[in-house]
RNA sequence: GCACCGGUGGCGAAGUGGCUAACGCGCUGGUCUGCAAAACCAGUAUUCGCGGGUUCAAUUCCCGCCCGGUGCUCCA
């Protein structure tokens, strides 16, 4: 199974294999961690995570390293506001984006890598700039890279920037510059800022170097993959490729995967539009984990997705057609034997799964094979002609659709109550109807739902629609099945 | 302004030069049920933004237009 992934770089799609013959080596960009997360940068997570997994069960082992951005303007700027040192205000976020990531059941990286703890290969990187005669110190103590020293830039993004011309004085704020696109290895420390005592001077690294360097000290100066959002395609990428092919003469990450910027309620989200959402304003909201990582999830990454609570409802009830088929499935009593009628159809399933995922990732047209086959399930459970046997078949196409999509199996408790205790301790709103849904254990469900069966045999029916009515209102549904009586939370 | 992406049923969203235009959600009717829920069946786009063109044949290729979105600056 061959995956063909689109290539920013070669603009077409391309096998995407490891070089080593083994295992595929890909950097991811993280986050910057001055704030909460919210779904933006999530679906770009969500959708590298659909990658890795399908990877991974494929059979391609994947060395995959994250970085984070732990010293930057803004967490200069929001650190100095509150009084302390950067050391002091970026863990609570880096701690509450991994709790999200867990939420959002996307696994983690083998290596992650802070930007703080690297600064060495930092230096010593634009050192080997400076030999090269590519990158060059201000008066002031800053480092840039000398853009004509790598006469390929532009190559990711197809700009062709020789058209922008050095003399005019475009920007009065970095007049230092050779040019005005050349760009910063190195800022140099202003009095007060967090800063580094290196060989070439007092301050802290540029952004775009934080990334070559991490990723050729993980990965080797030559890997498979770089990912991240499409807005990091320009200039981020670019010079990524820049500073590190200067350095190495090699060529940088050979595949570049970009994901699409999402929109919510058709605008891209901002704080100012008031479309801004972060993974706990949702779970607080009450949608569960699962529905937002399947609506992250659902539209292929090369498309714009128009996030919406429509989406999400939509999300939750397709999770719950999959989670109610695969509860079913595992309780029913069945005859021995196999039907050809169901083996065909989990066959014909799975191939058509890793088929659309095999084509760039088409997580939408992975989708429809697993609806299809739990439709044909259902019918054959109905008419009595599904054995044993065809459980196994159709559980383990349910296991490989879940190794990337990861939401039949329900884990949606743990998210929403980690949520709900963060924002009992922040003093943040949480959901009139969320809260009511906390309300019963399940041995009081459990208690409830005896005494209802109970209520049908002596057929007071008037009691057993009471107490399904009560737990209606509590979100709990119940279902009359051959074998039992199940219940679910809404 | 320049560049790029998209416009498919009530909504989301695949897809293809020619087979009944996937799949999910929703809605309507039916079967089942004490009633529901779940499940199944049927219906829900004679048609794929508009106008031209190429072709035996276009939703799918080409041109123009309209609409929406994004990038060109920090940003997932």
């Amino acid at each position: 199974m061959t995956l063909r992934l689109f290539n920013t770089l070669s603009g077409q799609l391309d096998e995407l294999a490891p070089a080593d013959g083994h295992s595929l080596r890909m950097y991811a960009c993280g986050p910057t961690v001055y704030d909460y997360g919210h779904i933006g940068n999530f679906r770009t997570f969500l959708q590298v995570d659909v990658l890795r997994r399908f990877l991974k069960l494929t059979g391609t082992p994947v060395r995959h390293v994250m970085n984070i951005t732990d010293v930057d303007d803004k967490i200069i700027r929001n650190a100095a506001e509150r009084g302390i040192p950067i050391g002091e205000y970026t863990p609570q976020f880096v701690d509450a984006f991994f709790d999200d990531l867990e939420s959002l059941r996307v696994e983690r990286p083998e290596f992650i890598a802070r930007a703080t703890e690297h600064i060495d290969k930092m230096v010593a990187l634009i050192q080997k700039l400076e030999a090269a005669g590519a990158a060059y110190k201000t008066e002031d103590g800053s480092w840039y890279f000398r853009l004509a020293a790598f006469p390929e830039y532009g190559k990711l993004s197809k700009k062709d920037l020789s058209g922008i011309e050095d003399g005019a004085r475009v920007d009065v704020d970095e007049y230092e510059k050779d040019s005005a696109r050349d760009f910063a290895l190195w800022k140099a420390a202003k009095p007060g800022e967090t800063a580094w005592d290196t060989p070439i001077g007092r301050g802290r690294p540029g952004w775009h170097i934080e990334c070559s360097a991490m990723a050729m000290e993980f990965l080797g100066e030559s890997f498979d993959l770089h990912a991240g959002g499409e807005d990091l395609m320009f200039p981020h990428h670019e010079n990524e490729i820049a500073q590190s092919e200067t350095a190495t003469r090699k060529p940088f990450a050979r595949h570049w995967m970009h994901v699409r910027f999402l929109l919510v309620d058709g605008k891209k989200m901002s704080k100012s539009e008031g479309n801004f959402y972060t993974l706990r304003d949702l779970l607080l909201k009450g949608y569960k984990a699962s529905a937002i990582r399947m609506a992250l999830i659902s539209v292929p990454y090369r498309h714009q997705l128009n996030f919406t609570f429509d989406g999400l409802v939509e999300a939750t009830n397709a999770i719950d057609r999959l989670r109610t088929f695969h509860v079913r499935l595992v309780a029913a009593s069945l005859p021995a034997g196999t039907s050809e009628a169901m083996q065909a159809a989990a066959e014909k399933a799975r191939v058509a799964y890793f088929a659309a995922l095999s084509n760039d990732l088409n997580t939408a047209d992975a989708r429809a094979p697993i609806f299809d086959l739990v439709r044909a399930a259902n019918t054959a459970l109905d008419k009595g002609e599904f054995l044993a046997g065809d459980r196994d078949a159709v559980l383990s196409v349910l296991k490989d659709f879940d190794a990337v999509f990861d939401v039949i199996e329900d884990r949606d408790a743990g998210p929403t109550e980690r949520a709900v205790a963060w924002a009992a301790q922040e003093g943040r709103e949480i959901a009139p109807e969320l809260l009511a849904r906390q309300g019963l254990t399940d041995t009081e469900i459990d208690a409830l739902v005896a005494e209802r069966t109970q209520a049908k045999k002596t057929r007071n029916f008037a009691r057993a629609d009471q107490i399904r009515n009560e737990l209606a209102e509590k979100g709990i549904v119940i279902e009359d099945s051959k074998d039992g009586v199940r219940w679910k939370r809404k």
